[in-house]
DNA sequence: ATAGGGTTAG
């Protein structure tokens, strides 16, 4: 009766009153195999916690663990987070003699390798090995165990072992734990060999190891290789399309990917959490995020549970397109799924948080971002964690934030190394700075740490961040270092020989690239026509302009055409500009209108002036730079009503001009000033220098240009007086830091001001420095006298 | 025992 009783409750999945029943008979009637029972289901129905209240309660109770108890008491053990148990069942087996038994020990050796204790796993294995009683299990064991482990390597080296020197003959465990570990190390050779074996053995009917020989073929890149097998497999399951819709869309084909995506839904494969999670996934990745929250609402529509790997590829899809909206909805979800359920996986509510950290600083929310940063406990960070934090500041907060954090990452007590990416976002925020000291650093930690020669991605991070900084040789240098190059590194040369008026290089670097055999693409042809304007070329410009579409393929976008403005506007070639914008196929945006208006301050034309500006008002009626620049243009004309019209429509909308900044590396860190600025502590002095400067270029012939005095519309106090500029502020106090000899680089956020410009030009006679200033938009080589922009800025 | 995920550049 009473074992009756127990295995109803055992069937009705209900072992607790299966427990009480069996509690009230000791200790009379039940066996051990009823003991055994019990926690035979319990792993199964995985109350873990249960099968070692079980395992000491029958203990308690007078009953000895056998050969049968043991293997599911491991695997409770194995699954469960503390390693110490599993050690302490370990001497059970021990102080009950079952150290020769292959079945325990065989579930030791699973045990202590899934408590990633591989020493242990290991000394089992080889004691079974010496009794010579290890079989296949045995060897499956120790394999899988260091396939947990993350030790690859090892894992194959064993397997190799148990076939050649063992003489084992391998199962279908062993193949489909095995070939994943080819796939991850691309040993496609050795995976071949598997594959082989498995068709001469007939295992490839096993659907497991046909799924995990496609897998293995599309995770070498082998696609054609995986189809062959996939169409050839007699069954297929979702796994199997599953891994060919990965497997396409990581080597770049998501169009197949797709199609075999459609084809599931319409042989009415059931699709799971994976298929889906996989589209949205590669949508994000290729930033097409609508796309990815399309797939999301078909997939709930479908009924299918999205889970964090679905949320996390949707997050990415949110930062993609930047859309806030999408990605706040996608937090709700979040929350009420995983981060506010009790007992998941503590690691996947960081990667959804990273996701979330992620999401807010892509969609300009920088601030949100950094509250969710700081609200996890330091200890809980990993490094993507930091990485996104960097990036965000980088791209779309504070550069300098980036920096600040990336140092701080680096002296955290519990060191997180930083990766390649992580490398990649500080190096973007040295090129928003010209930080080049610090990119020098970093680029030597770079080195120190063999991250160039295995991403090619940070050596172009490298290549842009000198370029931007200032020195275009050490960028020539990296390039020519790199053992592979893609399209990426030769537009990043090309964009610092454009910043630094090297037009002729840039032009020569686009034919080297096209001889290398890469296709320019949009943004190729946006820095060469920009290496065109600034260095005067018009004609070859447009040259390049005329032939992109037929020659490369390339369809001009609105950038292009901005470019193409600014190639003619700064030629002064205005009314050929005004034509081009007239005859665009597209509506111009207001990039196109504000090279439009430049120009026109260029070369004063106030009738066309006023036409872009207000054109650029209609479309962005918040930019200060149009108000500023018009206002210039009225200065200039010595139209001081307009210019005072200018003022009160700016004070009237609250329109504020961002304030001119500059910043020059000192010997001790980077000094920043503003217009006007007397915050520094040797401000005395540097007001004091630049004042006798200018005396003496006065004496020389300098004129100051008064039309830039208005430069600064909302601050006359401050930003009346020329000789307060930033960039004089920044020039004196290099001066006054820098040992005689060494060049100064000063950075401006804002275009450097006319008579900034003409000031330090002459400036540059009588000292003996060479200062080079980098602005919004180019450099500025300045040496005894004349510049490397030749007059085109 | 097999399949899916976050951070990067011009």
């Amino acid at each position: 009766m009473a074992t009756y009783l127990i295995g109803t409750y055992i069937a009705c999945e209900a072992p607790v009153h299966a427990i009480k029943v069996l509690e009230r008979l000791v200790p009379s009637q039940p066996t051990v195999y009823w003991w055994n029972v019990l926690i035979r289901h319990a792993v199964r129905l995985r109350f873990l916690e249960d099968v070692l209240v079980l395992y000491r309660k029958m203990q308690r109770f007078g009953w000895k663990p056998d050969h049968y108890t043991f293997p599911f008491v491991f695997k409770a053990c194995g699954d469960l987070p503390s390693f110490r148990r599993g050690a302490s069942v370990h001497a059970a087996v021990c102080a009950n003699g079952f150290e020769s038994n292959v079945f325990v020990c065989n579930a030791m050796v699973a045990m202590y390798g899934r408590c990633g204790m591989l020493d242990d796993a290991r000394q089992v294995f080889d004691e079974l090995c010496v009794r010579g009683i290890g079989d296949v299990v045995s060897w499956n064991s120790i394999v899988a165990a260091y396939v947990q482990g993350g030790n690859k390597k090892n894992a194959l080296k064993m397997f190799t072992r148990m076939v050649d020197d063992h003489r084992i003959c391998p199962d279908v465990v062993s193949i489909v734990n095995i070939l994943p570990v080819c796939a991850s190390l691309s040993a496609w050779l050795q995976g071949k060999e598997i594959h082989g074996f498995a068709v001469r053995n007939g295992l490839v009917e096993d659907v497991f190891v046909g799924n995990a020989v496609v897998d293995m073929y599309a995770k070498c890149g082998m696609m054609d290789e995986a189809n062959k097998v996939f169409e050839r497999m007699m069954v297929k399951d979702v796994v199997s399309w599953n891994a060919m819709v990965t497997g396409y869309s990581q080597i770049g084909r998501f169009e197949d990917a797709l199609a075999l995506f459609e084809k599931m839904r319409e042989e009415k494969i059931e699709l799971n959490v994976v298929t889906w999670s996989a589209v949205i996934a590669g949508y994000a990745q290729r930033d097409h995020g609508y796309e990815a929250l399309d797939v999301f609402r078909q997939m709930q529509v479908c009924g299918s549970e999205p889970n964090v790997v679905t949320l996390v590829s949707l997050l990415s899809g949110c930062a993609s397109v930047g859309t806030l909206l999408h990605g706040k909805e996608t937090h709700s979800y979040a929350i009420k799924r995983i981060l506010d359920v009790d007992g998941n996986d503590p690691g996947d509510d960081l990667m959804i948080i990273n996701g979330l950290i992620d999401m807010y600083a892509k969609c300009k929310s920088v601030k949100v971002a950094q509250m969710m940063f700081d609200s996890i406990a330091t200890k809980e960070k990993n490094v993507v964690t930091w990485t996104v934090m960097i990036g965000g500041y980088a791209q779309h907060g504070e550069a300098n934030d980036a920096l600040e954090l990336f140092s701080k990452m680096l002296g955290q007590e519990i060191f997180i190394k930083p990766n390649a990416f992580t490398i990649a976002c500080a190096l973007m925020a040295c090129s928003r700075l010209a930080a080049l000291r610090l990119g020098k650093q970093i680029h030597c930690y770079v080195l120190r740490n063999q991250y160039e020669s295995m991403v090619v991605f940070v050596a172009n991070c490298l290549i842009d961040m000198y370029s931007k900084s200032g020195d275009v040789d050490a960028a020539q240098v990296v390039f020519d270092n790199m053992k592979q190059r893609n399209a990426v590194s030769w537009t990043s040369l090309m964009t610092g020989y454009g910043m630094h008026g090297c037009g002729e290089d840039a032009l020569r670097v686009f034919d080297e690239m096209r001889r290398a055999g890469w296709m320019p693409d949009g943004v190729t042809f946006v820095v060469v026509l920009y290496a065109c304007s600034h260095t005067g070329m018009v004609e070859q410009g447009m040259k390049y302009f005329n032939s992109m579409s037929d020659e490369y393929g390339v369809v001009p976008g609105v950038e292009h055409y901005a470019c193409m403005v600014d190639l003619l506007g700064r030629a002064g070639r205005l009314d050929e500009a005004l034509k081009l914008i007239e005859g665009m196929p597209m509506e111009p945006t207001p990039i196109v209108w504000v090279a439009l208006l430049s120009a026109c301050r260029l070369h004063p034309n106030i009738e066309l002036g006023e036409h872009a500006a207000n054109r650029l008002l209609e479309l962005e009626s918040e930019n200060d730079g149009s108000y500023t620049l018009l206002s210039n243009i009225y200065a200039n004309a010595r139209r001081w009503k307009d210019v005072a019209r200018i003022r009160s429509l700016m004070r009237h909308t609250r329109i504020k001009k961002r304030p001119g900044c500059s910043w020059v590396e000192g010997k001790k860190g980077t000094a920043a000033f503003f217009v006007g600025d007397r915050s520094h502590p040797l401000s005395q002095e540097i007001y004091k220098i630049l004042g006798d400067l200018i005396l003496r270029i006065k004496a020389m012939g300098y004129v100051p240009e008064t039309s830039f005095a208005l430069h600064d519309v909302d601050d006359e106090e401050k930003g009346d007086l020329l000789f307060e500029h930033s960039e004089k502020l920044a020039l004196a106090y290099g001066i006054l830091t820098s040992p005689a000899g060494a060049p100064i680089r000063i950075t401006k956020n804002l275009r450097v001001c006319g008579d900034c410009h003409t000031a330090i030009c002459y400036i540059s006679t009588i000292i003996d420095h060479e200062i080079i200033l980098r602005d919004s938009s180019r450099f500025h080589h300045i040496k005894k006298g004349s510049c490397s922009c030749k007059g085109y800025w």
